[in-house]
DNA sequence: GCCTGCTCTGGGAGCGGTTTCAGAAACCGC
DNA sequence: GCGGTTTCTGAAACCGCTCCCAGAGCAGGC
């Protein structure tokens, strides 16, 4: 048998609709105690629970929330949906959680069919991101957060989570520096990204700062996985002259750096140091335990759906792009030592 | 501006909605070349998507399914989903991910809000399951399929995909047999779990086959986490004797053991044998890589999904408890070694 | 006794789509 | 030229809910 409709409510408890409509809204309206007991008599006895797509249909809220990452495998995204959710649940929404599989295409097609599905608002935590998606949700004025991008758009409802690598880039170069390490290589993210640009400027700046031309600093590019990682240490191998330290744009980077290093029987970190970003979790389980980047992943969850609450709330209101800056730390493990020449 | 109805739509190509709806359809219906033609220009121009929820208000499909699991952070899941994902997304069809955090009441909640959404079937494939969930969705005739769940359910559109254990745990215990090893201890998920018993019952089988009886087999409970590994671990040193192989529930347990006999200063494989199972991305990255029995991850997701897709299509015919087996298989790595004595 | 105001309830329009039904127009064979 | 198909289109009902509006009943003030 189908699911009871707030009419079979009614007529279960003997009065109109609009009345059962008035017991479930439970706001300060008037509806007498007796009725209201009868209604909810009847609600529990006929188990209804009602159809959250007929009342979104017409109140024009969802409850819901978006939230895009690249992909769930992914470590660093686990405690920012877990800080996501916490926030979420507390006020009553409900998350869609969707991998773009670190392509653009795929993050379009979710966020249409998030925007047909009507949600409140969007978070987009995906690495891959780009202007058309947060274009295609500001024409439409839904709410959203992106991680770490700098928007061209200003109009929408728009906040943005600003990491600032540059605090624990700077640490970690400092580190490097009284190591001893001077030749550096950097393996990027995506080049197209914008991000990936800043990251690696900062290390130059860093670099800079102890007088390191950006000429000693090589670029490789990675691709954020574990894999792209693995690969890129051949071309890392070829560098000439080798150099003795790597600073890799994310952990899983880091970690397929590593392992490609092992297969080839190179030691860590005596033939090679090695620096992480974003501190996952399984960064202090790998061996060496990685000397890393953190990057508060808990807290820009809670602070990004904190923000996208903000935002879907003060609905209408034309307000300039909101941001909040995360920092990020230092922490020194085993995967980094003094060179051995 | 507010997103475009159907009516504007209308509006701009000079037709009526009920047009506009049959070209958007697409089926072999009336619909002249030319009316066509006008109705996809006034589409384009204006954007049109049409609104998935007032759609599936009425066709009573929402073209989504949820997809239950206890945690994102555990790699398990990771390939289940791509899985899920890669079926879905092929058939048309979005995933709602919800993470039930082990909780079987938040599970429920979930479940209920899953169902107010509409969604057309469910997957659920998160290890604390409760039989109350099941019939809550049996109940109201939404298509289930469960992952390793005997349901006592037999009416309803169920499906549930079975992993035959027996098959890899039988090879992990000779494996173990032969190295030497006669002390065993099994690291169970949560007892209450029907899932747990049927592994620690297959272990046994296994063991009795080698003529180990049961009373040499100590069982400990652990939370098939991480760190309920790692707390465990200080339970089975207190016993006595000694054990010299562990069988874990999960790789994730596994893992965690591994991390607190090395806090300890014991050495793995040497002072003990560790066998997980699951055969996450991590095993083979641990140190030493992990000793395991394989789960077809992937399959179990597409299988899983498969299934969905057949039982939401076959509607109303009350078919029997749908059923698929997928196996298990060994994996000798190096977290196990003959005993020391 | 009448008006005002407050409390409570039901009717009904409408959210944005789909689908049934009926009717208009074109075509066809005789 | 006429009945009968076939092709095309629009009107209207409906999905399950919210919310506006009007009205009923009752108390209180004059």
């Amino acid at each position: 048998m189908p699911r009871p409709t707030i009419q079979d409510v009614a007529r279960a408890a003997g009065v109109s609709k609009s009345t059962v409509s008035r017991v479930l809204n439970g706001v300060e309206d008037y509806v007498d105690a007796n009725t209201r007991r009868q209604v909810e008599k009847a609600i529990a006895e006929l188990e209804y629970r009602p159809n959250a797509l007929a009342r979104s249909l017409i109140t024009k809220r969802s409850l819901a929330v978006g939230l895009l990452i690249s992909d769930v495998a992914n470590a660093f995204y686990h405690p920012v949906i877990h800080g996501v959710e916490q926030i979420a649940i507390e006020a009553g929404y409900d998350t869609f959680l969707c991998n773009t599989n670190y392509e653009v295409e795929r993050g379009l097609h979710f966020i249409r069919s998030l925007m047909s599905k009507n949600v409140d608002g969007v978070l987009i935590m995906s690495s891959s991101v780009s202007d058309e998606w947060i274009a295609e949700l500001a024409r439409h004025n839904v709410p959203t957060v992106a991680l770490d991008w700098k928007p061209n758009i200003s109009e929408g409802p728009l906040g943005v989570i600003a990491v600032d690598f540059a605090a624990g880039i700077q640490q970690a170069v400092e580190h490097l520096v009284n190591l001893g390490h001077c030749r550096f290589v950097h393996v990027a993210g995506p080049l197209n990204l914008p991000t990936s640009l800043l990251r690696y400027e900062a290390f130059l700046r860093a670099l800079a700062w102890h007088d390191i031309p950006a000429a000693d600093v090589a670029l490789l590019e990675g691709n954020l996985q574990f894999e792209g990682g693995q690969r890129v240490l051949t071309r890392l191998l070829e560098l000439s002259p080798r150099p003795t330290a790597v600073f890799a744009a994310n952990d899983l980077t880091a970690l397929g750096l590593i392992s490609g290093a092992r297969e080839r029987g190179l030691r860590i970190p005596d033939d090679l140091s090695v620096v992480g970003l974003d501190d996952i979790a399984l960064a202090d389980q790998s061996s060496p335990p990685l000397t890393t980047i953190r990057l508060p992943k808990l807290e820009i969850g809670r602070s990004a759906m904190q923000m996208l609450l903000t935002l879907m709330h003060s609905d209408g209101a034309a307000c300039p792009v909101h941001e909040a800056l995360v920092k990020s730390s230092f922490v020194e493990r085993q995967s980094t030592a003094a060179p051995r020449s």
